[in-house]
DNA sequence: GCAAAATTAAATGTCAGACTTTTGAAATTA
DNA sequence: TAATTTCAAAAGTCTGACATTTAATTTTGC
């Protein structure tokens, strides 16, 4: 069956759009092996390197995997969650860097999601993710401390956090929100002071989850909030007076 | 310069992840123009076809827009909400629909993240929020409404009300959350009293909401979560009994 | 007859070159 | 000066060839 294109529009964006919204519908199921790269010429009447460009499309989208040799060709790929968290961090983390998304307006979407989640954390942890929580704060503590190591160990910290609600749906949908903010956050200087400050929050969040005790889960995480914010600001006033 | 790439492995997909890398870390600041084709096939000494490949991988992705004629090129794109909206909504819904998860865990991770942002939304609404959300559960009570046209008015609501929280980061994150629960949704079959339920329940929140009580919309978002997950339920054992 | 080795075929991956279309800029002309 | 024409650069498309990978098939050696 042919399949007609617009011919003055991008045809390998069509023919990728086409097989995707297949795929999003359920026609072609997980697994499912595409006509090979000949057969979809043949089917939208165009040359192989516009079908090739298309299959490249839905590549970079994690939507098909391709296999080399005689059995080979293009498969329905089933989503993984790293695939799906990458694609997440990536898009959020541009979204905001070039955007000028303020600090704030990120900041308050992050800590919003993660008070949501502290609940369920704090009733479903397991030691494990409590280690994980308390590992990083022992780093952070570290003298000689890069602000990058130091905020890297802050997003570990929170993913950990996030983890222990044992949703992944929820884990998912929170990566792109934690792990976005980094880039922002690495612009800040984080004075010893600071460091000291965050760390007693962190060591009280973990406190409270691990003694199952959400409202003070909350309590803490709005004074991180605040507390980031007021950081965030006192960086970029400074920055600004100059 | 040219940049040396791993000969074994594909090479399209090197080029563009060296090129969304400096993408990604500002390298390539919004509105850069990359080389032309025929430059980055001697940068990177391969075929045109090949940094074509690569190209369309990015394009997949919203990270370079392309112009045709003379001062045309491909060009670093600011990432909008409206791309990265629909990315996240299509990779949220595939990993949903694909891996098997269960209704009641994506259920659970919508309503936490939806009451997260009621306080919000309370707090900022804007009249055209509200109207948006009676409007929607207007269109609910419509007899003759079909379920799929029912779930699609659910989701506006829905919508309407996380967008009422007026950080358009929260309405990115939960976009995901929210539309892929869709598909799931729509395999339901609402019975009309399932639906009055639902349109009751709905205008306590935009009751809620217009009064600005956060307690009592988030009140009325717990029970409107485990009456959807008994809903789903009824109709998935009655499923598989048969 | 069976196991190892060689062959084959189908598929993706890559390359080279030509042509088409779009589009802005430069040159020309009225 | 303004409109028109020409030009050139760039992406978009097509064709055909060859390379590489891989599983199935066939052949060979014992």
């Amino acid at each position: 069956m042919k399949t007609k294109l617009d011919p003055s529009a991008d045809l390998s964006a069509q023919i990728a759009g086409a097989i995707r919204d297949a795929i999003i519908d359920g026609t072609l199921p997980v697994d499912e092996r595409l006509p090979s790269e000949i057969e979809l010429c043949d089917q939208f009447d165009v040359s192989r390197s516009t079908v090739r460009e298309a299959l490249k499309r839905l590549a970079a989208q994690s939507l098909i995997r391709t296999q080399r040799g005689a059995t080979g060709g293009a498969f329905v790929k089933r989503l993984n969650y790293a695939d799906a968290y990458a694609q997440q961090i990536t898009t959020s983390t541009l979204l905001l860097s070039m955007n000028e998304v303020d600090f704030a307006t990120a900041c308050e979407a992050r800590f919003t999601l993660e008070r949501a989640c502290a609940p369920l954390s704090a009733k479903r942890k397991t030691p494990d993710h409590l280690a994980t929580m308390r590992a990083e704060i022992h780093r952070q503590g570290q003298i000689g401390l890069s602000d990058e190591a130091f905020c890297a160990s802050d997003v570990a910290f929170h993913r950990a956090l996030v983890d222990a609600a044992h949703n992944p749906v929820l884990s998912y949908q929170l990566a792109g929100a934690v792990e976005a903010m980094q880039p922002l956050m690495n612009m800040i200087t984080f004075t010893a002071r600071d460091r000291d400050k965050i760390i007693r929050l962190h060591t009280d969040l973990a406190n409270a989850i691990e003694q199952e005790n959400a409202l003070e889960a909350d309590r803490v995480l709005q004074t991180l909030a605040s507390e980031t914010n007021a950081m965030a600001d006192t960086v970029f006033t400074a920055r600004a007076g100059r």
